[in-house]
DNA sequence: TCTGGGGTCCTAGGACCC
DNA sequence: TCTGGGGTCCTAGGACCC
């Protein structure tokens, strides 16, 4: 028996819901206007987060940084993201999605699949997906694209189709006609590397790397994406829907400064800061985390990454602070200009299976104080 | 034009153990 | 004295996603 996956994909999700907020405030329609998100939008080195379509039209394109994009369009409108806001209306989107089968698996902020199998049959899933699809536009006011197919592969590649506002099926017998014409780059997992490797090999399409022996592409990609990419050029994916939320494995925080940084001063006052942040949020998730990482962006781009293990977990911030500093003193001359520091945790435990330690540092105490403080006041800001 | 922030997974080499 | 093969863990780096 064949299954019936959708993707379903909110058309240029934080520009939509910024519209959506602004309309309702009473000021203009962003979708009408040539319009992006972006993080920070005072910062010259801030990037595109989401473009309205008339600002796509102009060759304004996401993860573009700003400055590019006001100088092809000067009356570009750029607002701030509202991460409150986009998680309500991300909520909203899934709870309709979730009425319409509760096998679901949340892909993203603003993309799902459901599996409607057992839920509708394959003839009449388009019409089940227009009406989902118009129920969302209805009752939220933002847009999807529903993309339907045997399997999330083809589901996914489906709601890529024409934008905004359509249902599109990519079926076992629709993969030749509507998916081989594509660039290999449309590609699920084909990013620029992969697409320079390929097109370096004269694969150009995805019809070109369906029809491609597999050990040509093991050579090109190695072993375990050979296969992959191979399947699912061909179509073929047979991952289910899981509906399970997967554990966080890890968090990390960074910061990219306005301007490159030499002064030792002016880094640690930023890896202090990631720190902080990023050590409050394991302890909110009721974590510890038994590596710590830290990694450092040069001017050119270029990362260095350095990382150690802990005897035991932790999720205070100062011991945390204490590794990172002790790294950095390891990977970086204290001279070069720095772009950017950032701070993982991983090697996650859950607080409550800690393992007590009978003979703690009593300086510990004092950090852990110091982080419930710091933890009350962050909770007191955001409450606001 | 000059490139954010937050994640996941894979690979490859070295250490260490049996 | 010199040698195998496999397994696991750790670290650094790189690719991809949204």
């Amino acid at each position: 028996m064949g299954r019936i996956i959708f993707h379903i994909d909110v058309n240029s999700a934080f520009l939509s819901w910024s519209a959506v907020k602004m309309l309702r405030e009473g000021g203009q329609d962003l979708r009408l206007v040539p319009s992006v998100v972006s993080g920070d939008p005072s910062d010259r080195r801030s990037i595109i987060t989401a473009a309205s379509l008339p600002a796509k039209k102009l060759g304004i394109k996401t993860a573009q940084p700003v400055s590019m994009a006001l100088r092809t369009c000067p009356s570009l409108v750029i607002v701030g993201g509202d991460w409150g806001w986009y998680k309500q209306c991300s909520a909203g989107f899934i709870d309709i999605c979730r009425s319409y089968s509760p096998v679901l698996q949340q892909f993203s902020i603003d993309e799902c699949f459901i599996d409607m199998s057992l839920r509708c049959k394959r003839e009449d899933a388009p019409a089940v997906a227009t009406c989902l699809k118009n129920q969302v536009r209805d009752t939220l006011g933002f847009t999807v694209n529903v993309g339907i197919g045997p399997n999330k592969l083809l589901a996914k590649m489906a709601s890529d189709f024409e934008k905004p506002d359509k249902v599109h099926t990519l079926w076992e017998d629709e993969v030749q006609e509507k998916m081989w014409p594509l660039g290999v780059r449309d590609l699920l997992w084909v990013g620029k590397k992969t697409e320079q490797r390929l097109t370096a090999y004269g694969i150009r399409t995805i019809g070109d790397l369906a029809a491609l022996e597999l050990g040509p592409l093991t050579h090109l990609v190695g072993q375990k994406f050979a296969r992959q990419l191979h399947d699912n050029a061909n179509g073929r994916d047979d991952s289910p829907v899981e509906t399970e939320v997967p554990e966080a494995k890890s968090y990390s925080a960074e910061r990219t400064f306005s301007k490159d940084y030499t002064d030792p001063k002016d880094i640690d006052r930023a890896l202090f800061n990631v720190a902080c942040i990023v050590a409050h949020r394991i302890r909110r998730d009721h974590f510890r985390a038994s590596t710590v990482s830290m990694f450092i962006k040069h001017s050119d781009f270029t990362v260095q990454q350095k990382q150690t293990s802990l005897s035991q977990p932790t999720d205070i911030t100062a011991v945390i602070l204490n590794e990172a500093r002790r790294m950095l003193t390891e990977i970086w001359d204290g001279t070069a200009p720095l772009r950017q520091v950032g701070l993982g945790l991983s090697k996650l435990t859950h607080e409550s299976a800690e393992q007590m330690s009978l003979f703690e540092d009593p300086k510990l105490e004092y950090y852990r104080e110091w982080d419930r403080q710091y933890d009350e006041k962050r909770a007191r800001a955001e409450n606001k």
